[in-house]
DNA sequence: GTCTATATTTGGATAGAC
DNA sequence: GTCTATCCAAATATAGAC
């Protein structure tokens, strides 16, 4: 089963994650790759065809790891706050093991590239779809979700994560700043689940409001 | 005072953007900018050393005349609304016009490359400047800034743009749905410093319960 | 399936003529 | 200051030996 194929292309893909990871995309060539995975650089091309579509492969591998190590974590949340804990908790360990790096940049390079723009919808889809599935399950009855959808909300998420990665890449001070206000909003956000019937009127006419201003907005 | 070299020179910035801005960090080679520019390869490294110092000159250029010519709108602002009203004019007029792209792909660049880091905190230091300023003239005394503080904010705002702007380059109506929610979490943030005193004694708690929070993380 | 060798293209950078 | 010509390195991709 294990066939001495199987493991090189295994070994490509370790290694291409491990290239774009540590020396982001634009070093992500096929010498570079072939040379951290111990192999031929001509492999890459008999296994993959091209070095994108390597690096679309390895990041489908990744992302369903990835997404499948949370899955009972997630299936285990509850409540808001419980969310914001497990979230906080996957969000570090991703982000130290580089996989959120990784994300910003198949993201940025899918800017102009087809295949790196299919592996990244495909890598963020995965994501998206357990948190939706969990912020459904959270939010569902509680005043602000007369405001916020659940599908907005994790694409948002999504984006701010990826936004925060590259922040931190360029001005580490700055991101930790950013990612503070972060936890501070979703902190706001689960003080006003807690407020009376006061609140829950105020919120009310706000989503009243922007249904308005929606139908006005020229598209 | 406008001599050859300077026409060749702004000839070459704009150029150097426009590619960024059309094919990417990835196609922004000296070949494919002085092209574009209608000049001669060579002349990219004799006014400017390399590639990414041109990007650098180029990026700096236009970030200065972008922040300065919404100066006045900025200081016009007095409260949230008119600063999400404001904020929302300038963000989709920057957008259009491809700054905000060519923003995310210096930031994905600079990961790895520190003239690009350089350039980007360049870039966005300046917009988080004006932003902030205006935060701290909008948000004092109100009851979000005891939750919220306005350098962390700005930051977030911005950080958020870009990662929604590289979320649109390859879902774009995953990123609509991302930033339909950014508003709506924007008129949250309005409602919520329109509540009278219960809810401000809430978010008081909220605050202290952060503090305490943090306190007690390890660092 | 894997390697060597190589064709081909593209890119950064410089020397030297004008 | 600008252009031509060119060097050199690195990249994708393939052919053909093993």
């Amino acid at each position: 089963m294990t066939t001495g194929a199987e493991v090189t292309k295994t070994r490509l893909r370790a290694a291409a994650l491990q290239v774009v990871r540590e020396q982001g995309l634009a070093a992500a060539s096929a010498r570079t790759i072939a040379a951290a995975a111990g192999v031929n650089q001509a492999l890459i091309f008999y296994h993959f065809g091209t070095v994108t579509e390597l690096i679309e492969a390895a990041s489908a591998d990744a992302v369903t790891t990835s997404v499948a190590r949370y899955q009972a974590d997630f299936a285990a949340v509850r409540t808001l706050p419980e969310l914001l804990s497990v979230g906080r908790a996957i969000h570090e360990r991703e982000r130290r093991e580089g996989n959120v790096a990784v994300m910003a940049q198949l993201m940025a390079g899918g800017q102009h590239d087809p295949v790196l723009a299919r592996a990244t919808r495909h890598a963020l889809s995965l994501w998206i779809e357990q948190i939706q599935q969990v912020l459904d399950r959270v939010l569902a009855g509680t005043p602000v979700a007369t405001v916020l959808d659940s599908a907005g909300l994790a694409h948002a998420v999504s984006a701010g994560f990826v936004g925060v990665e590259l922040y931190d890449g360029v001005d580490p001070d700055g991101a930790a700043s950013a990612f503070a206000t972060l936890e501070h909003l979703a902190a706001l956000v689960t003080t006003v689940n807690d407020l009376g019937p006061v609140a829950q009127a105020a919120l009310r006419r706000t989503a009243r409001r922007a249904r308005t201003r929606a139908a006005r907005r020229p598209s």
